[in-house]
Order: C-alpha cells, then structure tokens, then sequence
DNA sequence: GAAACCATGTAAGTTGTTACATGATTGG
DNA sequence: CCAATCATGTAACAACTTACATGGTTTC
C-alpha cells in the first residue's frame, strides 16, 4: 500500500491538512507506515487532480494557507477497491536484529548497552500504547494499537530472557542444541 | 543498513555466489531483511571494486561460470565500523494491520478470511523456526530466530483472543473504553 | 510436461527520503 | 533563548524492485 492509498484512507477518518496527515501517519498509522513531508505533498496534489480529494484554501495570517483535503465519493470508491486487493506481505528492517545476528563479532558490553537502550524505547512506546488504548476508540483502531502493544512486549520479554544468550561471553562462539522451548516463553538455553 | 552491508556481512559467515547470498536473505536474514538479484549483484561489483570481497570464478559447463565472493580484512574491518554504527530504527510496513485500522468500511466475511489467511502464514512460519531451532546454532543466530518466533507466536495469539473486535458487525462502530487489560494479554473488550 | 532450481547480469522504473527554501508563534 | 509546532512545497538523491535477457537441469 503506497503512502498517495494511505492518505486517502486517512481523509476517509476526517479531514485534514498535509500537515495534520503527518500527524496521523505518526499516530494512527504508527508503528506499522511512516512518511515524510515530501512524500505527502505530492500524493495529496495527485489525489486532488485527479479528483479523488476535494481542497480549500483556509487564508491564514502569518502563515502559509491551510489547505484542507476531503474525501470525495469517487475518493472513497477508490479506497475500498484499494483495501479489497490482497494485502501485500509485511517488510520489515531491523538494524538492531542484523547486528545481533553477528553477535559474535562484537563486545558483550556493546551488545549490552544496545539492548538496554532497545528495552528502553519499546518499554515507553508500550506505555504510550497503553495510555491511547484507555480512550474510546473504534473497532479497528483498538485492534491495531492492541496488535502493537502485544508485540512490543513480546519483544521485551523474549529480550529480558534470552539477553544471556548474547552477553555471555564465554557462550558466543556455540549455543547447544535447542531444548525445543515449544511455546516461545522461557529461556532458549540454560544461563 | 543497506543491501551492501548486508552481503558483506553474510560473507563472514562463509563465502557465497550471489544466486547464493539470495538464499541467505532468505534464511539468516528472514524476516527481517529481503533482497533481489537486482541490488545484490550490483552491490557485490561494488564491494569488490573497493576491496572489500575478493571474487574467483569457477567454470562451470552449461551453466554460467559461478563467481565466489569470499570477504578481505579489509571488508572484516569496513563491517566492523558499520556495526558499531547506531542501529536506525525498525521500519515495519503491513498492508494487513492498515486494512485492519479500516475495518469498519469491509463485510466482517471479508475480515474473516484476510485473519484466517495471516494465521495460517504465521503458523506455518512459527513451525518452520521451530524446526530450525532444533538444530544447533550460533548464538547470534539463536537469538533472532528466537525472537522472530516469539513476535510470530504473540501475533498469532493476539489476533485468535482479538477477531472478534473487528468480526463482530454490531461492534463495528465503536467499542467501549478498555478495561485496561494491563499486559496485553487476554481480550481488549467482552466478547 | 511444468515448475522450481541453478546462474548471472542490466536497464528502466518506482517509491520514497533528505535537504533546501521560508518564516511566525508558542511553550518550557 | 531554544526547541517545538505550525505550514507548504520542490529538487536532488538514494535505494530498491521489476522486467528483460538467456538457458540448461532436476524434480514432481
């Protein structure tokens, strides 16, 4: 789904300004998409020529004028043909697993401050899931914020549990043999 | 960290052709980094020109001559800096949890099926991990497989206890503010 | 007999980011 | 007083992907 899609989909939430779709691609759409000011300003001209979005200027003083979109019945068409085709798989890129794929390669040490600064940044997005989650929300978006929040702290409790396997020193060059751990909680080897 | 970093990394694990690298894209680096034919052989040219692989070709009848990378020093080096590098954070992108956030604009049989096809992707992921695990592995590798199982599992887990808020066509609309549900585990909502 | 695997590479195209250009207002 | 917020946009660049080009071999 390309960002010119998720802008509309947005406009379909309410109406807004490029900035303010900013804004909503850092909460409602975060952490799962992300786009920057040059991406949106063109997707929210395209959609406007070709008449998928509506657009009034808001004369502002001191400032540049408020351009505010709307969605357009042809708009919303579009966007449910959009959300009918078969999703395209998940992508994502972590530094942080890549370089603790090499662990081997580097000093306990490093690897530690590098965790603890990962647990750090999933512990408060985790918080701050959770303070949204107390609001009244719709239905899809209290699925997905829930779907965020179970993952970000099932990635800190596999961390805190299996840090060990990383940090020791004197484990690094082989682990044994996995133990199976079926259900993923719990320590992949002994400490 | 980009495809070139990569490669370069997945040679100090053993030396490799590219149709070869492709392969450990997919494994050593599933699900967490993908790359086409199309970066990786432009990026091993690259890494070669700055001696950073060194290349051997081996003749082979009917079949273009296959050409072994194998990583320098100096590339053992270069690899060293980029990982002492701070990791740049983890970029997920996910047509399924945006279709999702629009749940109330699809049929719930619609819903139903993208659900079912996304538990039968990850489980069918998880048991591949698991099998994977059972092996003996370095402990860099045994961390982030072990993690992308645990992210797999608590997904799966997830989406079976929450469905419902999105399946359920008389809860579409809105759902009530949430109990809480502390540690993201149990349903978001009654049922 | 079709699909998947082996094996390399290039060119064109997509999609997006970063930096540039500009500048007032508000909150700590 | 410094950072963040508000507000829009363009141009240059980066990094990939897809499709094209080629073709034997192995497995179901």
């Amino acid at each position: 789904m390309d960002i010119r899609t998720l802008c509309l989909g947005l406009l379909t939430l309410r109406e807004s300004s490029g900035y303010e779709i900013k804004k909503a691609f850092e909460s409602e759409l975060a952490p799962f998409y992300e786009a920057s000011f040059g991406s949106i300003y063109p997707a929210l001209g395209r959609l406007t020529e070709e008449g998928l979005v509506s657009r009034t200027e808001q004369a502002q003083e001191k400032r540049p004028d408020k351009k505010v979109y709307r969605i357009t019945s042809a708009g919303r068409l579009a966007f449910l043909d959009a959300l009918a085709e078969p999703p395209s798989r998940d992508r994502t890129r972590s530094d942080f697993l890549a370089i603790l794929l090499f662990a081997d390669l580097l000093p306990a040490r490093h690897l530690a401050g590098l965790i603890d600064e990962r647990l750090a940044a999933h512990q408060s997005a985790a918080r701050q899931i959770k303070s949204e989650l107390a609001a009244t929300l719709p239905a899809g978006r209290r699925f997905v914020l829930g779907h965020a929040l179970a993952l970000y702290e099932a990635a800190i409790a596999y961390v805190e549990e299996n840090r060990h396997l990383v940090e020791s020193e004197a484990l690094l060059a082989k682990a044994g043999p996995g133990s199976g751990s079926g259900s993923g909680s719990g320590r992949l080897t002994a400490p």
